[in-house]
DNA sequence: TGAAATCCGTGCGATATGTCAACAAAAAGA
DNA sequence: TCTTTTTGTTGACATATCGCACGGATTTCA
């Protein structure tokens, strides 16, 4: 069966739409904020924001709405019904208690990566990582591991049509470059990245894999730039995260 | 303004009640589960389902139905609109770091605490928590604490309304024994709870206010039950505690 | 302060959606 | 295997919703 467009409901994809418009730096909007936003009729902007409202999903001032923690029931209980995190979780902390370095895995959604668990060892970046949070795939090591797995059109697609700001002065921009590094890491199976997301930080991943052998996400280390090169600490730990790879590929499913 | 009953839109409201019927426990379902879980109408659930599979939020074997990562982005957009996090990150930090413990802020939503933020010392807990994770309010430190900062019959109403298992042979179940406690809490200023969410678990908690005065949040140390008596480490950390809640206060809106 | 611009709430007609019932296909049970 | 039950899909009709346009309230700016 094929989804055809009358089976589609334009009232829910509007309000998930509005719910997207609520981002880290609109976090309090009116109903025309919302409107401009998500490109709705003020009319229907407003019908969805007091349905969320009465929901609960949104409150309201008479002014301006505001998302309520209860939006964080829709993300979680995709989270949560993910097998993953409860999965990698302790691999992932022995591995960081072993190796001394922070650690973590993500999924790929699109152009972006979402962590799933985490486990820190030292504060090494700027901003605070934690499950559900989001970085683009074309500048870090679990992103290109990912992308890696894909069709060659298909990675090409998904990193044209999203920005590629240069975060540091190592940042890859261009998409041949990108792609050609990507088809880099297809061949050697592991990524490394140095200081491409932020200045200071390295960090290093590898695919991991389902039983059936196909790659569902993405484990990696993160440390701070130091004086070894980061080849060198690359041939040190990519054994160590292998293992941990190889290990759980008979968990996930 | 009210809302009125013309102003809801029954398709966003049921889409997104089957939304939160993917739950830890039922991860795949096809229409049919949905249609149960929910109280649709088969043929209703399936276009839900079937718009937030065209819309990129689910995906569809033929038979069965899965949330995608795309979900997180509904949740996430409110956690990072929430400046809290953020605010909160680095003192909860620094506070770990100083006392050896783990911290956590979380907020109250209906009669469960979600996690905002978290400072991992150890693993003091079966079950990993972190931004997002939710537990109930009844239970817990920090729940107790923004409990007793709502009318009386409010938190009494949350309470009756949402289950109360025995976690452990020390949780407090009766509503009534709840309810002392949290005067009880609401007189002293903080909560500590000694083993009643999970055996060799403690914590305690304090309010977290705005600058306006208003509790929007709490904040909590949990350890490792050991020899010193809860009551004693409290007297101890409780200054520390208190003043981070007060450094906070004049960052928070 | 006064005028212009913006914003919010609300009818209205056209259209999309919900509900119900029916039916075929698949699954479960005997 | 055949029957019974469940499931997915579709059609029809009553109803809800969309987008537009309008008026009053509010805000902005000179």
């Amino acid at each position: 069966m094929t989804i055809t467009e009358r089976d589609i409901m334009g009232g829910l994809a509007k309000g998930l739409a509005v719910i997207e418009t609520f981002a880290a730096d609109r976090p309090r909007q009116s109903i025309s904020d919302v409107a401009a936003a998500s490109g709705l009729d003020r009319a229907t902007a407003r019908r969805c924001l007091l349905t969320l409202a009465h929901q609960g999903y949104a409150e309201w001032d008479g002014k301006f709405f505001t998302l309520t923690p209860r939006v964080l029931r829709l993300g979680t209980a995709c989270l949560a019904s993910m097998p993953m995190p409860a999965i990698v979780q302790p691999a992932l902390d022995a591995l960081s208690d072993r190796i001394g370095e922070s650690t973590s895995v993500s999924i790929l959604d699109g152009a972006e990566i979402v962590y799933v668990a985490r486990a820190a060892q030292r504060k090494v970046m700027s901003i605070a990582l934690m499950p559900g949070s989001r970085l683009p795939a074309y500048c870090t090591s679990m992103g290109r591991v990912m992308l890696a797995t894909l069709p060659e059109a298909e990675a090409r697609s998904r990193l044209e049509t999203s920005p590629r700001p240069a975060r540091t002065p190592h940042t890859l921009t261009g998409i041949d470059q990108v792609m050609a590094e990507i088809a880099r890491v297809r061949v050697q199976g592991y990524s490394v990245i140095d200081q491409e997301v932020e200045m200071g930080l390295c960090s290093m991943a590898v695919p991991l894999m389902n039983a059936r052998g196909q790659v569902i996400a993405a484990l990696n280390l993160g440390r701070a730039a130091g004086p070894e090169p980061m080849a060198e600490v690359a041939q040190r730990l990519l054994p160590e995260l292998q293992a941990v790879a190889a290990q759980l590929r008979g968990l996930l499913r």
